[in-house]
DNA sequence: AGCCAGGACACGA
DNA sequence: TCGTGTCATGGC
């Protein structure tokens, strides 16, 4: 079930230069794109009910209606394939939610609370910046920093008033006090740092991509502002590697109070049990008991 | 005013 | 290997 086969036979059609897209099961676009995994979607429309964002340099405006996914024009055929692939459309991921529940009633719970949550096929180094920007940090600023450095490097997105991400390279010729203006803080110098080395070649994503879990890891942790956390969202966020399991302040509290009965557990200790009890799947466990635990906000959770 | 936010790091024991 | 203070920044 965590063998990411794909199983959903995807249908396309063009309406008004709009594309609808049919066939994929368990998906909620807005829990997917407000969750907090990535930091470029907005709520727009008269209802809230569009998602626009950026991917891969591309301008997306997407509305869900029920099974119906609309990705509103300019929806030619490499955006549409660009929207199956980050959502992984594809993937049979009803019967994910249907594996992941099964583990025990706490993660039935948390399934329940997030269903159609999905994990996005982000852009390794977009990801990276997104989560050395993270630390200590809260959602709606980290997305604010990551518009603001898109406005200073990226290039204009046809068709938008947005920019894309900006390149290693470009963000490589900033300087320190430019990212720092861009409300980057603490993190300034390991973003500079980041953009140096992977432009210039002393770091290579694509080859982390294809390194296993825990040599990945250990490569993205070479980079300053890069610790476990960090790399676990990345390598998750970005990378494919669903063993990943990220623990944060939220993880850690759910963990604590939902299997541990609020008594003290170190992070090795969390992270041996989620492997033992999720394997494969750690990640998307991961995301629903994050999910889960946003959402009893505030302190449902907190102090057993 | 003080604490917290999808932490990492240097330091001391 | 463990705890602790510190790091910018903004919201509550």
């Amino acid at each position: 079930m965590g063998d990411c086969v794909d199983h959903c036979e995807l249908a396309f059609s063009w309406k008004n230069d709009a594309c609808v897209i049919t066939g994929f099961d368990s998906f909620d676009l807005h829990m997917t794109c407000q969750c907090g995994q990535a930091f470029r979607w907005v709520r727009a429309g008269d209802s809230g009910q569009l998602e626009e964002g950026v991917v891969r340099g591309r301008f997306l405006r997407l509305e869900q209606r029920g099974a119906e996914l609309v990705v509103h024009p300019p929806a030619d055929d490499e955006t549409v394939a660009i929207v199956a692939d980050y959502f992984r459309l594809r993937q049979s991921h009803a019967a994910l939610e249907v594996g992941i529940a099964g583990i025990d009633p706490i993660m039935a719970r948390a399934v329940d609370s997030a269903r159609g949550l999905r994990l996005v096929a982000q852009e390794p180094w977009e990801c990276l910046v997104s989560y050395i920007v993270s630390a200590n940090n809260s959602v709606a600023q980290i997305s604010r920093v990551v518009e603001n450095l898109s406005r200073t490097w990226g290039r204009p997105v046809d068709g938008s008033l947005r920019y894309s991400f900006p390149a290693p390279n470009d963000l490589g010729c900033a300087s320190e006090a430019d990212v720092l203006a861009c409300k980057a803080g603490f993190r300034s110098r390991s973003i500079c740092e980041a953009a140096g080395k992977i432009a210039g070649g002393e770091l290579d994503l694509d080859a982390v991509v294809a390194m296993e879990y825990h040599a990945a890891k250990q490569e993205l942790m070479r980079l300053r502002g890069v610790g476990e956390k960090v790399a676990d969202c990345v390598l998750l966020f970005s990378m494919g590697k669903f063993e990943a399991f990220p623990i944060d302040v939220w993880i850690e509290r759910a963990v604590r109070c939902l299997y541990f009965g609020g008594e003290q557990v170190s992070h090795r200790e969390i992270r041996q049990w989620a492997a033992a009890s999720f394997g494969r799947l750690a990640g998307y466990a991961q995301e629903y008991l994050f999910a889960y635990a946003r959402l009893s906000i505030p302190g449902k959770l907190r102090n057993g």
